[in-house]
DNA sequence: GAGGCTAGTGACAGCTACTGACAATTGACA
DNA sequence: TGTCAATTGTCAGTAGCTGTCACTAGCCTC
């Protein structure tokens, strides 16, 4: 944050991004435009743009923070942990850390709020789900580095991460959906637990448990 | 097809979607334009919002298609076989039969040539990947049934349809990526091959293969 | 510390996807 | 054949997004 302009820059951004959660969470994606936005922050149409490739680029902005982190986090497992071990480690270890990194932007009470917008939006799920693909690719390519495979002609880093990424989803859409909760703690355990389903969820029968 | 009127309507529907397909597997799907589709079959924009919920509905209709055939395909499948089990062959065997079923509205050839439309187009590719989890949702009920579970209390069906379409959503994009082989028989042994990963992709150690 | 340079912005015009309202047409059926 | 209803076309409008151009305000050099 050297110089003034960056710094004002840095604030208009923040001031759209803000504005934008809080319509977005308050009135609902749809029902809100890009005018509504500007207005609240008495900028031009255009200069939003500028910071936003769209109006879904600033509504997926957080989860966009909150990804990239958990990347980085694989990144960092110690190499002698199995690959869905440091997958799980990776993501139950990010959940701790995040509030910090996103409150410097905007409230974790709204950034929470809009995991669940975005839940329910169809536009902003599918968006997402397109944008955690991306994710997937990268992971793959690191995990393929760390256990010293190709990624190419070798399917399980791919099929791993896929596996991986399916059980992260059905949590999300588990937290999402129940009423209750809108804290980092429930999620946390919420992973942990459908992570240990994953074995009985592949087994033979089902109905012998 | 009884009356004149339901054949007129079935025509122009199939006119539609065909000339779509035609011009997105050429000219791209962001580079065509309604106005180009309607110019086609020479009628007006209005009447392709009719029979389409909008451009996407239209480049995703032949997929929809083939998947509802999955998902029946799943609640056919014997009560004794195991959950993956019935997935898998549900996936298989839905592969033969997907030619006939296809060709009655358009050419195979350009069915799969979509497919790849689909996979390297991000506005397409993210409306797929969200209404794959609705099939998903439906997939999950019914093996839920299936094995007498509460798909509400028990994880595992959710769980084990969400595994299963990471699989084969790797598979899709392996073979989407990959130059050749632009036929049915290329992908369902494929598909095959990948499932078989699943094990190895989940075990401790890949080094010591 | 004056003046040129440039990043950031606003104003405006334009394109495309999509929708609502109403009129015109065309098949169905008595 | 005439009436009714389903289908389609026309027109006007909204929203997301982009290109252009002129202007202002921070920055940088002499």
């Amino acid at each position: 944050m050297e110089t003034l302009r960056e710094r004002k820059k840095q604030r208009t951004r923040d001031a759209l991004l803000r504005a934008a959660l809080e319509l977005f969470t308050t009135r609902g994606y749809e029902a809100t435009t890009v005018d509504d936005i500007v207005a609240a922050v008495d900028v031009s149409q255009r200069t939003f743009f500028r910071y936003f490739a769209g109006k879904e680029d600033a509504a997926l902005a957080v989860r966009e923070m909150s990804e990239a982190r958990f990347v980085e986090a694989v990144r960092a497992r110690p190499p002698h942990e199995a690959p869905m071990q440091a997958l799980r480690q990776a993501v139950i270890e990010g959940w701790d850390g995040l509030s910090e990194a996103v409150s410097a932007v905007v409230p974790v009470e709204l950034y929470l709020r809009m995991y669940r917008v975005i839940e329910s939006t169809p536009a902003l799920l599918a968006a997402h789900l397109r944008r955690s693909m991306e994710a997937e690719e990268k992971i793959a390519r690191i995990l393929a580095e760390r256990e010293g495979v190709d990624v190419d002609t070798d399917p399980r880093p791919r099929l791993v991460v896929a596996l991986f990424a399916g059980v992260i989803r059905v949590t999300e859409r588990q937290w999402g959906t129940a009423a209750g909760e809108l804290d980092v703690a429930a999620i946390r355990e919420l992973t942990a637990r459908y992570l240990d389903q994953v074995g009985p969820a592949l087994a033979e029968d089902w109905r012998t448990r």
